[in-house]
RNA sequence: GGGCGAUUAGCUCAGGGGUAGAGCGCUUCGUUGACAUCGAAGAGGUCACAAGUUCAAAUCUUGUAUCGCCCA
């Protein structure tokens, strides 16, 4: 049995001291896949194991049919997210980040990373994953520094990025802008209050809005109506009065305003709503920020509400508007709320300065690079979400209040005046240049949103800035494998940034996988506790029972709805090989091999016919993964060895091995390695481990390890037209008489004689070759053919032209058989009007294509024929009765 | 509201103009010299519904229903 647990480690360590995951071959061509870079928080989850499994297959693949393959692999910094890991550490100590300090926090951070960082890595390798792990990069290493502040300098410099005072998604927990794409809408129970807000000049007369967030109420500067809204004609331009703060607020005519919602009225809070602050914008208003950054209410509003948080100003508002006889009534509503999707809190449209990249003309040129078909979705649709994402984009708020990741490479003089550069001199030689004097400049404390430098994956991972051989040799890459989740986060950005600093795009290929749900189609979380741990499936069953699991899985276009069932089910199938590869070892099979062997000079028809069956396999699985199909190039391989190799083939060679033809012993053997070996050759990117494993056992002779091995070509002729005849026939024969024998309640053990009559001279020809196959498989004593008379009480198996005869040793059931050739003739009748039909239609034999007429008539003759010999049964079955 | 997708055997899903497929599960049989993590045989489906195109539709078109996901 093979024990997938101490061969997996040394297998995998053996491929890595012999460097076969190295890129760098020079006699082939470059074939790059770059791994979207896990986080360094992150451990192994059944997405990655899915992600990473689908690029290993075609890293072999390629690597295997002589391509020089590089696996860039690496871990992105997670700004974040690792910020949040060790902040959580120091407050078990007690301590925050602001009483360490900055410098001495990322410090900490960078010892964490160490000690605990990109476990993912090994728990790569446990799964198979032949990356080149000498070239692995971290998006905060050295070189990566040097890049991120190379394109921001050059984006700057190019007019591309900006500073700016405007809304952005804030934080309050983390304290921190974040971008649009880290907000999760959620759909949350909620109420529209109703306020009333008292008109100027009009005694008893009130304008009602309605909030979902009362609170904002204290930065309230007008109230919108929309212009053609005749109930509110008149107001448009007066002003009322903002209750409990005093404020006027103008009415401003504004098609914000829906007149079927609610009043019809908005209140307009520009320095806290997006929508308002357009409306603000469009009206010339004032933004009135309520908030400190941890939201709570500020001091521009009426004292008894100053430092009161958000949601507890919400409940006071409420109460006092109603003590103010304000309040018009309370509705319930289900209405969507921003939450970051890092710190779960409600997110707050908060004014402050940020950075933005001005993403809309680099937006362009990656949109035509898809457009004009230089980087293609795979499956197709997906273009669709990018186009649909990059024709609406909007600028890109890049910078972060965390201390963690690529800090701005911009200083501040002491007016404001900021210099951006690649290094402090630079930056310090730009201040002293225009203020004519030296003066202290200052760094922006701020650092950039993670995908700011993950955009640079594909090229800077090979060195850019730097103009290196590798960057010339491995870019443009050519396929990323990645989950439709990040397309807007991290694809999109790619497309930008390899466009924008290397003029090509960063991959030809987009291929975009399913997700992994849970056995029931759920979505797979901690709190739901649903998670299956690939890595426990690895230890159960193997990580090549895994990964074959996956990729069977792999439907384009589908959700993976992961089922452990389906992971026992390939086990078993790896254990099948072990044995079909055991089988072949106990006989002899690769003793003396023929190092020469060509598999066109074998003579016998079934060794003739899995040549050919194999040639065929492998074909269907080179196309089904040139193709990425990857559930069709498992199912090839999968049927092949199993249904077509371990249940036929070796049974049917068995007679030989036990036989006395030397020459067909050997010549069996020696096609059985062969085949063998391009099992284990084609199975290898799926089931790296075993496959390997048995490449090794099997022989001692191998010149190379299978990982390195040649991905097998044929040569067409291989597939031979009458051993597949001859075999189909046989196996026909077999499986008919093993179902009537079943059906007829036959013991297993006992062995029958077969009479063959009316068998032309083909057919002859076959059960001369296969008498001893035939007899071993469908348990049969002796075979006879001739032409005399059918005996009586026998079963009754029609194939092609001839009839075979079963006598029962005992008296027939005739009732029963008769039964049994019924349903058959049934079966054949329904068959035969539907052909007849098809064939009797004009328009059909008009239009129809030759080839299709043709089968049909073809089909229509044989079922034809078989219905005539089964009444012919029929008949000899009633005569016995009488 | 906009976009994308799904609906096929008890379950999970492939397929895709020319007589419906797999795995699992189920039933029956099996100690035949690789394998019971196995072998043999079997039952089980008007391919969601309606209209259209076509010689031919589960497959293409349109619509309907139900269910997902993404974006407002």
């Amino acid at each position: 049995m093979f024990d997938c647990h101490g061969a997996e480690t040394r297998i995998y360590d053996r491929w890595e001291a012999r460097g076969a995951f190295k890129a760098g071959r020079v006699d082939g061509k470059a074939y790059t896949i770059v791994l979207p870079p896990p986080n360094v928080t992150g451990s192994l989850h059944i997405g990655h194991a899915l992600n990473h499994t689908l690029q290993d297959i075609l890293i072999r693949f390629e690597r295997m049919r002589g391509r020089d393959v590089l696996w860039q692999p690496g871990m992105d910094h997670a700004g974040i997210a690792t910020q949040m890991v060790v902040e959580r550490q120091l407050d078990a100590e007690g301590i925050s980040r602001h009483e360490l300090g900055r410098e001495k926090f990322i410090e900490r951070v960078w010892q964490w990373k160490e000690k605990s960082g990109g476990i993912i890595f090994n728990q790569m390798r446990r799964l198979g994953q032949s990356c080149d792990w000498s070239r692995a990069r971290f998006t905060m290493d050295d070189g990566f520094v040097r890049a991120v502040q190379q394109k921001f300098v050059e984006l700057h410099r190019a007019g591309l990025i900006y500073k700016a005072k405007r809304l952005v998604n804030w934080d309050p927990k983390l304290l921190t802008a974040i971008s649009d794409l880290e907000v999760e809408q959620r759909e949350v129970n909620g109420h529209y209050w109703h306020f009333k807000y008292p008109v100027d000049g009009e005694e008893g007369r009130y304008l009602t809005v309605a909030t979902t967030r009362p609170e904002t109420m204290l930065g309230d500067v007008a109230v919108a109506v929309h212009p053609d809204d005749k109930r509110y004609q008149d107001l448009i331009g007066k002003t009322l009065t903002l209750p409990i703060v005093g404020r006027k607020l103008i009415v401003v005519a504004d098609s914000h305003a829906d007149p079927e919602k609610g009043s019809g009225a908005v209140k307009i809070t520009p320095a806290h709503d997006f929508d308002d602050n357009m409306v603000g914008k469009r009206h010339n208003l004032e933004l009135i920020n309520i908030l400190t950054d941890d939201a709570r209410l500020n001091d521009t509003v009426p004292k008894q509400y100053r430092g009161m948080d958000r949601f507890e100003a919400r409940t006071a508002i409420v109460a006092e508007m109603t003590t103010l006889g304000l309040l018009d009534k309370v509705e319930e509503t289900v209405h969507m709320v921003p939450f970051g999707d890092r710190s779960g809190v409600v997110i707050e449209p908060y004014l402050t300065d940020q950075w933005y990249v001005d993403v809309e003309v680099m937006a362009k040129n990656a949109l035509a690079a898809v457009e004009d078909g230089r980087t293609g979705f795979i499956p197709e649709n997906w273009q669709k979400t990018y186009y649909e994402w990059m024709r609406n984009i909007e600028p890109w708020c890049v910078s972060r209040q965390l201390w963690w990741g690529h800090q701005i490479p911009a200083w501040y003089g002491p007016d404001g005046k900021i210099f951006v550069a690649n290094t402090e001199e630079e930056a310090q030689a730009q201040a002293d240049a225009h203020y004519g004097d030296v003066r202290i400049i200052s760094r922006d404390p701020d650092v950039l949103d993670t995908w700011f430098s993950s955009a640079l994956w594909p090229f800077a991972t090979l060195g850019w800035p730097d103009d290196t051989p590798e960057l010339k040799k491995y870019y443009p890459t050519n396929v990323l494998v990645t989950g439709f989740d990040i397309i807007f986060f991290w694809v999109a950005r790619m497309m930008m940034d390899g466009l924008h600093f290397r003029d090509e795009v960063p991959f030809d290929t987009v291929y975009v996988h399913a997700l992994v749900r849970d056995e029931h189609g759920a979505k797979m979380s901690k709190s739901k506790g649903n998670v299956i741990d690939p890595l426990e499936l690895a230890d159960k069953y193997g990580a090549d029972a895994l990964r074959f699991t996956l990729a069977a899985m792999e439907a384009q276009g589908r959700d993976i709805k992961m089922s452990e069932k389906r992971v026992e089910g390939y086990r078993n199938f790896s254990t099948k090989l072990w044995n079909a590869a055991r089988f072949c070892d106990m006989n002899g099979c690769f003793d003396d091999i023929d190092a020469d062997f060509d598999p066109a000079t074998v003579s016998l028809a079934v060794n003739q016919w899995i040549i050919g069956e194999m040639v065929k396999a492998t074909a269907e699985v080179t196309r089904a993964l040139e193709a990425f199909r990857y559930n069709e190039a498992t199912a090839a391989i999968y049927h092949f060895t199993w249904g077509t190799f371990c249940d036929w083939y070796v049974e049917l060679i068995k007679p030989l091995f036990y036989g006395e033809d030397d020459r067909a012993k050997r010549e069996s053997r020696a096609t059985a390695a062969w085949v063998m070996d391009q099992i284990l050759k084609v199975l290898h990117p799926f089931m790296p481990f075993i496959t390997e494993e048995i490449w090794g056992c099997l022989r001692d002779d191998r010149k190379t390890d299978l990982i390195i091995a040649d991905w097998p070509r044929y040569d067409a002729s291989l597939v031979k037209q009458q051993p597949a005849a001859e075999i189909a026939w046989v196996i026909r024969l077999i499986s008919d008489i093993r179902t009537a024998r079943a059906e007829m309640n036959v013991p297993a053990a006992a062995k029958l004689e077969m009479r063959v009559v009316g068998a032309n001279a083909v057919t002859r020809g076959f059960l001369g070759n296969q008498a001893d196959v035939i007899k071993r498989l469908a348990r049969l004593e002796t075979i006879t053919v001739d032409d005399g008379a059918p005996p009586k009480g026998a079963l009754q198996v029609v194939v092609g032209e001839a009839t075979c005869f079963l006598p029962l040793a005992d008296v027939i059931d005739i009732a029963a058989e008769q039964a049994r050739l019924n349903k058959t003739l049934d079966k054949l009748a329904r068959e035969i009007s539907g052909l007849s039909g098809r064939l009797n239609n004009q328009a059909f034999m008009a239009k129809a294509p030759e080839k299709v007429v043709a089968d049909n008539r073809r089909n229509l003759e044989q079922a034809e024929q078989k219905a005539a010999k089964i009444k012919q049964g029929l008949d000899r079955l009633e005569a016995m009765e009488h």
